[in-house]
DNA sequence: GCAAATTCTGCCGAAAAGGCAAAAATACCT
DNA sequence: AGGTATTTTTGCCTTTTCGGCAGAATTTGC
């Protein structure tokens, strides 16, 4: 096994953010269609193949982000405190990774590119298919998490399956709202609403109000 | 508008449907590497550029099955009974799309099809994205259904989208269980189960007795 | 240094992707 | 029926994607 930590590695992680972030400030500046595999590799400094040998396209470059984000919910599920409940680090879990400390404020530079890739992700349709495929690639790791936490069984058990499945829904529709809202929604009070109502069994909303659960 | 019923648009439906099962005949057959878009346009006595004009690609073709069916539950969400609890009517419709009355024996030729393309999906990574996708493109549909239901606005609500993603996410999770389990299982319980515990909002399984619910 | 392992790169062909306009089929009106 | 409008099918075209292959270049461990 090669040593993780030396020039080798290090050298292909960094080509790895580069072209992704390329592909990212390309898509931005011209528009999707307007951007060839050759455009992204030039701005990167690799050739067109070596692209390749990275990712399988435009979209899952751009995507690359998100699947590290989705799998960091998993290790902070794993590293929260044991006798807290369940929801609660699940809830503490996609807030720390998809609505970093410092909010929109403290312009955290990689929450902002993120941002940028993730609005360019729900316009191309294209691209709304590698985010889910980049859920669902998290979702074997979230599950095997919660069974770690809940004491049952990621393989046998449904239990644990549905819950990740679950976790990466309410996150889509957390997200979704926030991005979709005319005025900019901080994600962290949609993020409780999300999965208070899901812990709650997702009653009806009562008339009183509107639904903003709080 | 076009006459819905008129010969034009029963032509449509026809070739639609052929390619749809040319491509998961074929791919069935030789393998998903092995299928080229003028293998399949020939076996639908198509031009390749007619396939193009239906389908992005083969994964949408073998996936436009699994789109029909979903959409399929939004309508019978929409036309429940006025008085039945929402859940009840969603475990209905899922089962009724999913899980036809006749289950194994009446063979519906349209559900085979559907069954053998979603193995396809599941089996082949390049597909596990088009079953993703057409759960997304359905979404949109399922949130106006639960909307209606619900008297809630499927625009400015977070509730009726979230209750559709999670639909499709307990869809998934139960289709996905019993094609991975090793002896058959029917889909009805697993359904009834994962709704079940949906709506109970998801408390830890028990201890005694597996984590069978209901 | 040196040998082994790994990555990068150019070259290649098969396939996909989609714009465009002519041809064919269907619909609709008189 | 006949004629016209609309829609679909098709062929032709270019550009881009996709991935195998082998040699060059780089990194690693000794």
């Amino acid at each position: 096994m090669p040593n993780s930590s030396g020039l080798r590695e290090r050298k292909k992680r960094q080509t790895r953010a580069a072209l992704s972030l390329a592909t990212i400030g390309l898509c931005l500046e011209r528009g999707w269609d307007n951007v060839t595999i050759e455009d992204i590799a030039a701005a990167a400094n690799v050739s067109v193949r070596t692209f390749r040998n990275y990712f399988a396209g435009k979209a899952e470059a751009i995507a690359a982000g998100h699947v590290e984000r989705t799998l960091r919910i998993a290790d902070d599920i794993r590293a929260a405190p044991a006798g807290e409940p369940l929801w609660t680090s699940i809830v503490h879990a996609v807030q720390a990774n998809f609505a970093p400390a410092g909010s929109a404020d403290a312009g955290e530079e990689e929450f902002g590119r993120w941002r940028d890739g993730v609005r360019l992700l729900f316009a191309e349709p294209a691209l709304q298919g590698e985010l889910l495929k980049a859920n669902a690639s998290a979702q074997d790791e979230l599950a095997r998490a919660v069974a770690d936490r809940t004491g049952t069984d990621p393989e046998h058990d449904i239990y644990p399956k549905l819950v990740a499945a679950v976790i990466g829904a309410g996150s889509t529709v957390a997200i979704e709202h926030c991005l979709h809202a005319e005025s900019p929604t901080p994600l962290g009070p949609v993020l409780r609403e999300v999965f208070g109502r899901l812990a709650a069994g997702l009653p009806l909303p009562t008339e009183s109000g509107e639904n903003s659960g709080h």
